[in-house]
DNA sequence: AAGAACATTGCACACGTGTGCAAAATAAAT
DNA sequence: ATTTATTTTGCACACGTGTGCAATGTTCTT
């Protein structure tokens, strides 16, 4: 039962040019042999007609679709939207085509987003956010589908796992407070309990703790400006009132800013300092100008791309580590002259 | 020359179970008929072999392969990433899966983008951004892939084309500027020439005209917040400084803002009453609360995907204008009582 | 019990493509 | 001119699936 308008096949091509079908196969398949005076026939033909190779015919019989899946949720926040931008516009650098499957609605939805790429026979899936569980890992390997996971607590094996180098990052926004004569040092962060935001936390406690420091932690809901908001409001009624936060995010640390001068008076960073991570786009801005450590966005899609684009590796599990720069801004005490 | 594990398939399962692959495939197509025996037989050999019908082989003999394209430029940006979460939300709920095709390296990849989707025998290709070349157009009906237009001037034969009321919300942004007391009006805008962008500006500039207003019309850049910032100081430097600026979108509204407290000092709304467009998130932010127009993001999703989820339709085009409400906040003169 | 109606099953074909291989054609070497 | 080497071509098969259809099995009606 077609429902559809049959499209023009490499059949229709060979009779309009005068030659067999793998001729008009040959023409569009790279190394093919083909003469020339055969090739132009074809191609003559082909864009009379309006042909277009069925991709799903060849990725068939080639069992090579070009379909790489980005599997992630929260798809519309700064950061995730950018990364999402960089990947398919790497991914269609290197002949690819991406799926984009959206998490939003479950955690399980990992597993059943990784069984949709084996159904369309995905060469590949790149995971933004959540985590596949073992058993579909597996299934991934027996099917032939390639395993990037971003930010990703767990290596499995077979697969590539790009990570930052967080606590680092962590340690340096404590001692920057420090440089800049803060003492009363807090950490915002949201309940998400995702491995970015909780290395970020813990890398700077466990700074804090080896220096001696004591620092607030807050805890908030999801991880966005509205939970900045309240995190501000939390930290900043304290009766020994921060002057350092430092924020797991830039959506929360926006909030935090927020709260801080519409809701406390506070003039940033004179009474508060504050450092966030990502930089994201509005980190910039005017209203903010926000020190942050900035994603090295850019990195991540190459890394992830390049390695799956590249011939079937030996099977082992790679760990790539990125570093995050910081961007100085003006969000923290003296650090106008940066 | 296969390079990757052959995926289990239905013949696999068939052996297992002991049944014909014939009975395999009707276990996995909704509505065949099979018997509850054969039918357990056939799901219990295919979970203890992980089998996951493939999409490609079922979508080259049932010409139906569930793949909706959808093609666009600057995917980062608030609007889009927020539509395309919303997009790839409703796809999925009525079974179809997302290709994403990135325009943003020249415009002539609409044309190249939808040759994509054809490749891939997409059903339906959403078009946030570009315009298709009419050959293309018609391609894409001969290929039976059915063609939605978001935001987009020209409607094609044989699609739908999603709009906003963009006039009427120009209009409404005008009279509030002059219910709020405004005197001295501007609108600022990008260089992009967008369909949206050129409908806001030019239904607030005919209602000026109708109520023989003049209006500064300033236009620069890209349609960032950058551009923002530097189309606020331009406006705001003029001896004549508006009271009043419409910024036909959100990102330019921030910048407008931004400029006029920090580069300016000027208070908002008291000095200067600012409109925007879109509603993206950071218009509620604390320091922006910008009075804009809210893009019915759910219904367009859902207006397009309805759409072209439905059984084929006579063929005809369609047309759909949508309201932007406006969200009240407090970038203009006398809106805190709304 | 027999006949009619309905459900189930396996076979074989088709969807559109890439490719191994033998045959044919062309080019290069002697 | 003949032989050898290389290129090109068409045929037929395979990839994995859904389905028309004839054959078989089961249920319902008389």
């Amino acid at each position: 039962m077609p429902v559809r308008k049959a499209s023009v096949s490499a059949k229709d091509v060979a009779a309009r040019a005068g030659v067999s079908r793998a001729a008009v196969s040959r023409t569009f398949t790279p190394g093919a042999s083909v003469s020339e005076e055969t090739r132009s026939k074809v191609i003559a033909a082909a864009e009379a007609l309006g042909y277009q190779v069925n991709h799903l015919a060849r990725g068939l019989i080639s069992q090579k679709t070009g379909i790489v899946a980005v599997v992630g949720a929260d798809l519309a926040t700064p950061y995730r939207s950018e990364l999402l931008r960089a990947l398919t516009e790497r991914l269609q650098a290197v002949g690819r085509v991406a799926i984009l499957i959206n998490t939003d609605r479950s955690d399980r939805s990992v597993d059943m987003a990784l069984q949709q790429a084996i159904r369309y026979r995905a060469e590949a899936a790149i995971v933004l956010s959540g985590m596949p569980d073992k058993s579909i890992s597996d299934l991934c390997h027996r099917n032939g589908l390639r395993l990037v996971l971003i930010n990703r607590d767990d290596a499995h094996s077979r697969s590539i796992q790009i990570r930052l180098n967080d606590a680092d990052a962590a340690r340096l926004a404590l001692t920057s407070f420090l440089r800049a004569g803060c003492r009363t040092l807090a950490v915002a962060t949201s309940n998400a309990g995702t491995p970015s935001l909780v290395a970020r936390e813990e890398g700077f406690l466990a700074e804090a703790h080896r220096r001696g420091l004591s620092v607030t932690c807050e805890r908030f809901g999801p991880t966005g400006y509205e939970s900045g908001l309240a995190l501000g409001e939390r930290l900043l009624v304290l009766p020994d009132r921060p002057d350092a936060i430092f924020c797991t995010t830039d959506l929360i640390a926006c909030g935090v800013m927020d709260a801080a001068r519409h809701r406390f008076s506070l003039s940033i960073p004179d009474d508060l300092s504050v450092i966030g991570f990502d930089d994201i786009p509005q980190s910039s801005w005017d209203s903010y100008q926000l020190t942050t450590f900035r994603q090295p966005i850019g990195e991540i899609a190459s890394s992830a791309v390049d390695w799956l684009a590249e011939d079937e590796g030996d099977g082992e599990t790679r760990v790539i580590r990125l570093a995050a720069p910081m961007s100085w801004r003006k969000s923290v005490r003296g650090s106008n002259a940066r």
